[in-house]
RNA sequence: GCCCAGAUAGCUCAGUCGGUAGAGCAGAGGACUGAAAAUCCUCGUGUCGGUGGUUCGAUUCCGCCUCUGGGCA
């Protein structure tokens, strides 16, 4: 039988504490990171994305930051391409992959059997049917999905623009709807020796560490941060740029909302970023929580973090 | 000390011509297949400041008390 490769993975909310935590594990595992966060991938965005230092990595590679400008387009299917090739190449090396991050549909698209389509993003036909949909209204783009696929209908709120027109998108390349790529919706992937842990917290708990990271994050100059990324030709339409802490940012610099404004508006969109998180991870049943409140130190977690690793993947510890 | 205005959801407030009340924000739950830090759905019972009185019935009207603003001395 052929070996399996092992796969770790670190899932949690913003701000609960990974990044160190997956260092000093990784550390003592003899592993390497690959990040699973969609804002990290953007070059000199750093203080808005809570990025690790340079300084913290204590010679931990780090895979999947920093790879690509902030106006460069990044999918999910970039993601889970540039990932498995990491998850391999760390095998190879005899070492542990450990993928860390809060971005559940990139964490999924390693840990599903996700078949995307061959359909990528069609700039003129989303701005066709957002145009149509602001004349006729949701309802009637829906109804053009109803009429082609009746079960993405349904599962898709005919206000989730966004989903109906990728839904529509893929009808229109490859004239088969969106359902006939989703028969295994949610198959588990079967490839890895695979340990799925999720740290997290009293909510009341994580959201004062957040709100003190924003406060943290406009000490270190958040602020400066966005002007020069405004400064370089970054314009608030980027997605990169509609990241958490960015959009905030620079609406306060248009001045359309005073700093203090924005600064709450960061804190309570943190927040709810967060709850996001949780409501998402919370479906994936192989996910091992753990409060890490109810340890006294990130050692004690990690301990008990290989103990339980142990029994799946063979650790060189 | 006197006068005036308040006191209702975690916060800001609306309202009940007397029949135990509802908005915004905060918050909670959920969805998620190539934008995902995005996008979208659902959720409002609280000693109506305290205490007496009038009343079939008071959060609402009246008295007193407490507290908070503002004004006059």
């Amino acid at each position: 039988m052929e070996s399996r490769k092992d796969l770790l993975v670190l899932i949690g909310p913003t701000a609960v504490g990974k990044t160190s935590l997956s260092i000093d594990l990784a550390k003592k595992i003899d592993g390497e990171i690959i990040s699973a966060d969609s804002m990290q991938i953007y070059k000199y965005m750093n203080i808005g994305t809570a990025k690790v230092k340079r300084e913290e990595m204590e010679n931990i590679p780090h895979h999947l930051i920093n790879i690509v400008y902030p106006d460069e387009e990044f999918t999910v299917a970039d993601y889970k391409r540039n990932a498995e090739k990491y998850i391999n190449k760390i095998n190879e090396l005899g070492k542990i992959p450990v993928v860390v991050g809060g971005t559940g549909l990139y964490i999924n698209s390693l840990v599903y059997e996700l078949r995307f389509t061959k359909v990528e993003a069609n700039e003129d036909f989303r701005h066709k049917y957002n145009e149509l949909a602001d004349t006729c209204g949701n309802e009637y783009i829906h109804n053009e999905l109803y009429k082609i696929d009746k079960a993405s209908a349904k599962r898709i709120n005919p206000n989730d623009r966004k989903r109906v027109i990728r839904a529509l998108e893929i009808y229109h390349e490859t004239g088969k709807p969106m359902s006939y790529y989703n028969k295994n919706f949610r198959r588990e992937i079967d490839k890895y020796n695979l340990v799925m842990i999720g740290l997290t917290m009293d909510r009341a708990v994580l959201y004062s560490r957040i709100n003190k990271r924003v406060d943290d994050m406009i000490k270190e100059g958040l602020v400066e941060e966005v002007e020069k990324l405004l400064n370089m030709g970054y314009n608030k339409e980027l997605v990169s740029m509609q990241g958490i802490g960015y959009k905030e940012i620079v609406s306060y610099l248009e001045g359309n909302i005073c700093l203090d404004k924005a600064i709450e508006a960061l804190k309570r969109n943190t927040r709810r970023f967060a709850k996001r998180q949780l409501t998402w991870f919370k479906r994936d049943k192989r996910i091992h929580w753990i409060d890490a409140n109810e340890f006294n130190s990130m050692t004690d977690i990690n301990n008990y973090l290989i103990s339980y690793t142990k029994n799946i993947i063979n650790l060189n510890t």
